[in-house]
DNA sequence: TCAATTAATGAACTTAGTGTTGATTTTCAA
DNA sequence: TTGAAAATCAACACTAAGTTCATTAATTGA
């Protein structure tokens, strides 16, 4: 965390006016000028901080995805089943940066969000059940695809479900598929 | 279709340019400019055709959208199975435009290309199967995304499996979950 | 094959955002 | 309170965007 108050003040400003900026518009018709004067900083004070608005971007989506590595790895072994040790906290934390994911995962959000998004799903579910035929690999894309459809429905529905609610609803439909809902 | 045959000889042109270059580098850093050296086609011309880059992208998107639903609406009814009537035929469509798929789908194409085509997916299973809870809407959502995540993994794993074979690996794991697989 | 039409070119021009610099002011932490 | 560092301000050169218009080339259909 960076230390001087001014900096800290700085970059929470511009994230904030980032998001805020992308709830109207996508991140690809976003300028430095426009996020500066919807901030009221200086353009020369943003490029003390970011290389361009993409670079900005990539730094928050790092926090973020450091932030859940975090939440996550606290939960190691504490039970045995899926939904305990990764659903539910996934979830959980999802909700807590709902604003974010909504607009990072939005027609107006980059395709690396998502992708860094399951990536990090993807480690997860090898670091659980391990790598072994190309078939299974399929499946795993399919589910981990899968959690962000969930998780996209989710937010986009006002989250009437608790996170624990979807993290049972998840286990199912990875486990069991949707034959008997059909 | 566009009468003339400079029309059509340009904008071919122009596409597979474009769909060249983004096989090195990200839609959003690729310049109208660049395009049109590359395609050695003036830049005035560009501009006879397309507003911008995301125009051009955005038209692109939506021939191949109007391609794929004409071939899905022609198996209609065939059969009863979802393997054959809609994922045999859809696998078999994106394997025929493979090289288009992987750039659009990879980290250096557009989020919108993505969203339609889980747009697209998703129109065919309410058709399909109706839209009753809110439940059901969020399996529908893990169906969907899931489906673009076998999609993409088998168009970057060398497509070994045939549009057949994909099409009853997808039907099993969305009917009946990963489970036994575990 | 010819004539009318229309697409493509080339050059010029304005506009807008980028990224950088250096001097100056303000804020911070110790 | 003071030295250090961040933020501001104005100015700058640079690059691509997007438009205009006269000119050239290609196409279609009679």
């Amino acid at each position: 965390m960076a230390q001087d108050r001014r900096i800290r003040k700085t970059r929470k400003l511009l994230k904030q006016t980032l998001i805020s900026v992308m709830k109207e518009k996508s991140i690809k018709h976003i300028t430095v000028k426009e996020i500066c004067e919807k901030a009221d900083i200086n353009r020369g004070t943003f490029y003390l901080h970011y290389k361009d608005v993409y670079d900005m971007f990539e730094q928050l989506e790092t926090e973020f995805f450091n932030e859940l590595k975090a939440v996550l790895d606290s939960y190691h072994k504490k039970s045995i089943r899926l939904r305990d040790t990764h659903l539910e906290p996934l979830f959980s934390f999802l909700l807590e940066n709902k604003d974010f994911c909504i607009v990072m995962l939005s027609e107006h959000g980059d395709i690396s969000f998502t992708r860094q998004l399951l990536h990090y799903l993807y480690e997860r579910i090898v670091a659980v059940y391990g790598k072994n035929s190309s078939k299974l690999e399929h499946y795993y894309f399919f589910v981990i695809y899968g959690c962000v459809g969930l998780i996209s429905n989710w937010l986009n529905t006002d989250t009437k479900e608790t996170p624990s609610q979807m993290a049972e609803l998840a286990e199912d439909v990875i486990l069991n598929g949707i034959r008997k809902y059909l």
